[in-house]
DNA sequence: CTTATTGAGTACTAGAACAGTCCTAAATAC
DNA sequence: GTATTTAGGACTGTTCTAGTACTCAATAAG
């Protein structure tokens, strides 16, 4: 099973990409290009980071998308949610009390623990977090076990 | 977004009403009606959680199905696992490094550090503590807003 | 031994969700 | 005015999910 749909997960790239130069505004034909991901599904998920007030849009010639926030600021729960929508365990975690074992099912109660968890887990990791700048800095201070002798292992 | 299926949840929910009596053997009709859910799903599932070794199977007249080890040393994860397959937060989580992004993809190491708090979520807590019986003792020492005056705490 | 019961395994179908594309309108820079 | 770029839908093909049905194998009871 896999928890983010590959939207999702696209759409965390796409933020990332952003969040490793806020200064700069970029449209969505570079973000493409940039992430190698199809041009048309890239401009759809920045709609959605934009309805979802992560991002501000430009329109017109020279416009583009930039960070509504420092990317510190911006968790990946924020993106996961603005693409997929609100994250909950089971069906009855989202939609409340209409579920018609409500009555009898006592799993219930006990899904909240999970979703919190799985919730906490993806609020506590920001954008800044998952930029290379990121990566590299803890790549430095936690080597792999190849060593940091072969580049590869900040990339992998 | 749901992180569970819905035939992952209802797999929970049969293990947990097997649990409920694990000294008793149980076939895929009663289970059907003592949870409400279709009886053949129900039996899919069930046939799935075998598989998983989760529970043993006794066939033919008066057979049906038990759990294969006490509720307590099985995780919400196996049962979950069982049905909807290894967890994975995205699909290069679970397929490994066959994905084309690889080379220049900077969130994909941070994945692991969110895969494993799901996991560890999901872990983390047994059939044990999903059974009304854990609930209720919960409830003891936790009453609820309302209180423990009025009964229906201990379901909803 | 025969028969009824029950799980095992597989195949199948309808429906929903997902991923991806395309088109038109609105805004902006030059 | 014109080119560029986002906004907002609509649309489509594919994949996945949920649920059902059917046949085979194993077991208990008479």
């Amino acid at each position: 099973m896999i928890i983010l749909s590959k939207l999702a997960d696209y759409g965390v790239i796409v933020a990332t990409q952003l969040a490793a130069e806020p200064e700069r505004q970029t449209n969505a034909a570079t973000l493409a290009e940039q992430t190698r991901l199809p041009r048309a599904t890239v401009a759809k998920l920045l709609k959605a980071l934009a309805h979802g007030g992560l991002v501000t849009a430009s329109r017109g010639a020279a416009g583009g998308y930039r960070l509504a926030r420092p990317a510190a600021a911006i968790s990946i729960a924020e993106v996961v949610a603005a693409i997929d929508g609100a994250i909950g365990v089971t069906q009855c975690s989202i939609h409340g009390p209409d579920c018609t074992r409500t009555d009898f099912c006592s799993t219930k109660p006990h899904w909240k623990r999970i979703n919190d968890a799985v919730g906490t887990a993806l609020a506590g990791m920001t954008l800044a977090e998952m930029t290379p700048a990121a990566l590299f800095a803890q790549w430095m201070k936690l080597p792999p076990k190849s060593g940091p002798k072969d580049g590869q292992g900040a990339v992998q």
